[in-house]
DNA sequence: AATGTTACCGACCAAATGGTTGGTCAAAAT
DNA sequence: ATTTTGACCAACCATTTGGTCGGTAACATT
């Protein structure tokens, strides 16, 4: 039974390694031989494990990515009661490891969005799975945050979780380029402007 | 002089084809040979009128991309005083043609951004300029929104540039794939939320 | 009419691509 | 002890890549 633990360790490092260099490089310019030879292994090891390129990111969206999304972007808007401090603080956490990321390159899901976009259907419906996912999120912690009396009832909770992703998917974009610390500071303060014009009115206090 | 009237045409042709599957395909993913197939034209032709495929894509940038980002984003800023509904009509419309186009993979500029980060500097820094000279007219949009009293003086300009830019090319990253026109909706209507937080305040009129 | 000049052709090249296949060797199962 | 399995190797394959180069024919210049 120990042939399966190696089993499970080698394609952990493949996958591993492999999402790096296609977060870095690009799938399409990501070659297999490339991964490879940052692991020391050889072809036949890969298909060995794999049956194919295409199998192996989907491998890496399921494993990897999904997980990491969840973990950073989903799961923590489930905790308290106000979504709108729950969510900055959330988009906060995000933004500032990107800023002390010295090799960062966007928003992962962002990018591969980006580059399968009407070039591989199969894969394109996997990402947006994910990217569903945190909508449905977002809408239910925006609900919640009616709910309890923090955001205005008339607010669409559905628009909000658009323009929150698009805003996020941009800024970090943007981010990457210039000035990145800059930038975070300036999208945040604006996000709150945002927030407060949704937010419940206290009918001039 | 016939000669070079016919050498700016070629040229131009094979421009705007090969803008149009770097656009469709990404520019890793689209070769030399795909471009010279659709046009009917050798190796030798393009060869003859680029010296490489960067510096091919770097003439489609200021050529092609440039403009189209100055015409349809930047150029209707300068019109009328109240800066607001300067924007949410730019966007509004920019964002129409994306709903309305069949084959729609994004913002052009989003995309080669994406595509392009960490992995070729020399056009990184084209893309970059394009980025910065619409932050720039944004920039002066809202400062002339503030003077001719739409927007509150207190806003940082640049802070809502930088959050405009991000949520438009996020919100065209993510209309390209399900319900366009519904997420433009909701789009809209969520940036009207935004401008009516940073509108000048009419203290409880 | 003779002589450049220029737009374009298409065969060719080395390197790199995703993928296949026959084989080796250690561990598991019998 | 023998057989079977499974992890991995490495040479190999067809195809595609960006780029080169010698040539040709129409045009412009003299």
């Amino acid at each position: 039974m120990d042939k399966n633990l190696k089993r499970m360790a080698t394609m952990h490092r493949m996958q591993v390694t492999g999402l790096d260099l296609f977060y870095r490089n690009g799938y399409y310019n990501t070659s297999i031989d490339d991964i490879l030879k940052e692991l020391s292994l050889s072809k036949g090891a890969f298909y060995h494990h794999f049956d194919s390129k295409e199998d192996f990111f989907t491998e890496i969206i399921q494993n990897l990515i999904m997980r990491k999304i969840y973990t950073v972007l989903i799961e923590p808007l489930e905790g308290q009661d106000n979504s709108l401090d729950m969510i900055t603080s959330c988009f906060d956490n995000a933004l500032e490891t990107a800023v002390h990321n010295e090799l960062d390159y966007g928003f992962v899901l962002g990018n591969f969005i980006n580059e399968f976009n009407g070039r591989n259907a199969v894969i394109m419906k996997h990402l947006n799975d994910i990217l569903k996912l945190w909508e449905v999120h977002l809408v239910t912690a925006i609900q919640r945050g009616k709910h309890n009396g923090y955001i205005d009832r008339h607010v669409e909770s559905e628009g909000v979780a658009v323009f929150l992703m698009s805003a996020y998917l941009g800024i970090r974009t943007i981010m990457v380029q210039s000035s990145p610390a800059n930038r975070k500071y300036r999208f945040m303060s604006q996000m709150r402007m945002y927030f407060k014009s949704i937010q419940t009115k206290q009918a001039a206090v």
